[in-house]
DNA sequence: GACTCAATCAATAACCATTCCTGAAACGGA
DNA sequence: TCCGTTTCAGGAATGGTTATTGATTGAGTC
C-alpha cells in the first residue's frame, strides 16, 4: 500500500506544480500515524516529535496545499476542529460530540440525493456533505454508568 | 400567522422559565423582518435600527436562548458564519458560495437516512445534517456573463 | 408604591481555530 | 555560481463567538 501511494502521490505532486517538500511529507506521514481523523493541531504535535522546528502555521500550509490536489480531505463539523482524511473514497464519518473521535460509517448509500437536490432547486449544487453526530460507545457507556 | 407563532412562543418561553424580554423579542422581530437565513451580525444591524443600545452580544446571547426553547433553529456552513432559521420543520438550505444567500430546498425527502446510518455505526447518532452548498442563479449568471 | 433578590443586560475582554504577513532560507534552471 | 521564484518559520492579525463583570431591570410581595 504505501508503494502505491506515493507513486499516487508524487504523480499528484507533479501534475499540481508543487514541490514535495519535506514538511509536506511530514505531514502526510503524521496523517497516517494518527489514526483516525486528526485535527490540524493532532498533525502538528506528532509532526513535531520528529522535526521540533516545524510550525503550527505550516502545518496548515501543508494541509490545505495537500487538500488542494487531492491527497487528503478534510471534514468540518461544527463547534470543532477540522478533520483530516486520507481515506478518498466518499464514505460517512460520524464525530462523538463528548470526546470527539471521529469513526467511519460502513455500508449506507447515499447515491442520487445530490441529483435529488439538484432537481429540486435552481442553485447550481457543487458540494452536499453528510454531518453526523453522536456518541462512541465508550463515552455512551460512561454517560449510563455514571 | 402571528396570532398563532405569537401563543407558542409565549407558551414555550413559559414552559422554559426564561422571560420574554423586549430584546429577545427585538431579536425574533428582526429573525422575521429579515426574511431569508440571516447571520447573527445580520439580526443585530436590524435590532439596531429600532434600539441603537442593543449590543451584539446580548443578540447573540438572545439567538441562543431562542435556540434552546425551540423556537427557532441554527444552521452551519463551514466558511460562515452560523444561520437562524424560523422554519422548524425538517428542510434543506443551501448556500451560496458566492454571495452567501440561503435558499429553502423543497422536495427531498431524507427519511430513513437516520435509521440507516445508526444500523451501521456502534455510536449513538444524535444529529444528521446535510450541508448543501453551490452557485444562486444569479451568481451562477454572473459568472457565465463575466 | 417601595422592597427584595434573582434574572438579565450592555460593554468589553478573552478565546480559539485559522489565515495572513514578513523577512529569511531553499530550490531550480541558465 | 547567480538569479528569480517558492517555500518556510515565526509571529501577528482576524473574525465569529463566548465569558466576565458590574449595573439595571422586573416579577412577586407587602
Ligand atoms: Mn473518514
Ligand atoms: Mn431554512
Ligand atoms: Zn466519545
Ligand atoms: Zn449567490
Amino acid at each position: 500500500m504505501p508503494e502505491v501511494r506515493d507513486h499516487d502521490i508524487r504523480e499528484k505532486f507533479r501534475r499540481s506544480g508543487y514541490t514535495l517538500t519535506s514538511q509536506r511529507r511530514a505531514v502526510l506521514e503524521a496523517l497516517s500515524e494518527a489514526r483516525g481523523h486528526p485535527s490540524a493541531e493532532d498533525v502538528y504535535l506528532v509532526v513535531k516529535r520528529k522535526n521540533p522546528r516545524v510550525a503550527l502555521g505550516t502545518v496548515y500550509q501543508a494541509l490545505s496545499v495537500l487538500e488542494e490536489i487531492g491527497v487528503i480531505e478534510s471534514k468540518h463539523w461544527s463547534e470543532s476542529p477540522t478533520r483530516y482524511d486520507l481515506n478518498l473514497a466518499p464514505h460517512l464519518d460520524i464525530r462523538c460530540v463528548r470526546c470527539g473521535d471521529v469513526a467511519e460509517v460502513p455500508g449506507v448509500e447515499m447515491d442520487g440525493v445530490e441529483e435529488r437536490i439538484q432537481a429540486n432547486t435552481p442553485y447550481e449544487v457543487t458540494r452536499t456533505a453528510m454531518l453526523i453526530e453522536g456518541l462512541c460507545p465508550k463515552c455512551a457507556g460512561e454517560r449510563n454508568g455514571a
